[in-house]
DNA sequence: GTATGTGTTGAT
DNA sequence: TCAACACATACG
C-alpha cells in the first residue's frame, strides 16, 4: 500500500471515510513529530529527541533526550570525535566548548560515545576543566553545570576575601584589597576625589548575581581617607541577607552564560560562603 | 503501559 | 550520509 509519503493513511480509505478534505500533510506531519532543525537530531513520538550520527556506513546512536537542544549538543560532542573539530556542528564554539576536543582526547571514541550516552558527559567535562583550570592559572576556577537544558555557565573565580570583623560590622563597607580591585574591577577616581564628594558622576554601581541568580547592586568608591576600595550601599544588606559573620568568605566570579536561544551573556557572580567556625554554607 | 533505539527507505 | 517513519523490544 502507497501511503503519500506523509502519514500511514491509506488513501482510497480514508477517501471513503468522509468527503471532508485531508489535512494539508504539512500539518499532520507537525502533529506527529515536529522536525528537528538540528543536524543529527530525530523527534521521538512522546516528544523527546533522539541523537544519532553516521560513520563507518552505519548509525551511532547517542540516546534520546527530553530537549532538542540537548541532543543537538550531543550530536555535537559526538561529531567532534568522529569528524574532527572542523566538521559542521550545530552550535558554534564558544570558551567552554573549544576546550572539548582536548577534553576527548583522553579517551577512546568508544567511551566518548558510551559517556554521551549514558548521561555522564557533562560532568566528566566539567571535572576536565575544573581540575585543568588549576594547573592552568593561579586561582582560577571553571565551573560548569547544567543551565535547565539551554546550555552552559561557566564561572572563573576572580578572587575571595575572608570577611574581618569591620566587614561585617556596623561601618556597612566592604574593603576591596586594592591588587584586586585595580585588577578585576572599573577603574575609578582614585585621585579626583574633590568631585567624588558631591558628585554623582563619580557614583558606581557594581552589579552581581548570587548562586540562585539573584541581582546585588553595590556602591563602588574609592575612600581617600583609608586610600581603599570599597562596598558602600548595598553591602549591608547583603550581608544581613546572608548572616555574615567575621571570617565568612565572599568569592567573586566572572561567569559566561551560554543560553542557546538567548545567545551569550557575561556577567559577575558573587558567592558568601561560611566559615567553618560558622553553620551550614551558603 | 511507555521509552528507546533499530530496521528500513528514499533523498541528497 | 542523512532524516523520516514504523515498530520491535527494552524498560519500569
Amino acid at each position: 500500500i502507497i501511503s503519500n509519503g506523509e502519514t500511514n493513511v491509506i488513501p482510497e480509505l480514508s477517501d471513503s471515510i468522509s468527503s471532508t478534505p485531508l489535512i494539508p500533510a504539512t500539518k499532520r506531519l507537525r502533529h506527529a513529530s515536529a522536525v528537528s532543525k538540528f543536524k543529527g537530531v530525530v523527534p521521538q513520538q512522546n516528544g523527546h529527541w533522539g541523537a544519532q550520527i553516521y560513520a563507518n556506513h552505519q548509525r551511532i546512536w547517542l540516546g534520546t533526550f527530553k530537549s532538542e537542544k540537548d541532543a543537538a549538543m550531543a550530536y555535537d560532542s559526538a561529531a567532534i570525535r568522529l569528524r574532527g573539530v572542523d566538521s559542521h556542528r550545530n552550535f558554534p564554539w564558544t570558551k567552554i566548548t573549544i576546550e572539548e576536543p582536548n577534553f576527548q582526547s583522553h579517551y577512546s571514541t568508544e567511551a566518548v560515545i558510551n559517556m554521551i550516552r549514558d548521561g555522564s558527559y557533562s560532568s566528566r567535562f566539567a571535572d576536565f576543566l575544573r581540575s585543568h583550570s588549576r594547573t592552568l592559572e593561579e586561582d582560577v576556577i571553571f565551573t560548569q553545570m547544567r543551565a535547565g537544558t539551554d546550555g552552559w555557565m561557566m564561572c572563573r573565580q576572580l578572587f575571595q576575601k575572608e570577611l574581618t570583623p569591620s566587614d561585617v560590622g556596623k561601618l556597612n563597607r566592604l574593603v576591596i584589597p586594592k591588587k584586586y580591585a585595580v585588577k578585576y574591577f572599573p577603574q575609578i577616581s582614585e585621585r579626583v576625589e574633590e568631585h567624588a564628594e558631591n558628585d554623582k558622576a563619580d557614583d558606581v554601581q557594581l552589579v552581581f548575581h548570587d548562586k540562585s541568580m539573584k541581582l546585588w547592586k553595590f556602591r563602588y568608591c574609592y575612600w581617600k581617607s583609608s586610600q581603599s576600595f570599597v562596598f558602600t550601599r548595598g553591602w549591608n544588606r547583603f550581608v544581613k541577607e546572608n548572616q555574615l559573620k567575621a571570617n565568612d568568605t565572599i568569592c567573586f566570579y566572572l561567569c559566561e552564560l551560554r543560553d542557546i536561544a538567548k545567545g551569550t551573556k557575561t556577567f559577575g557572580m558573587i558567592d558568601a560562603k561560611k566559615g567553618e567556625n560558622s553553620g551550614a554554607s551558603a
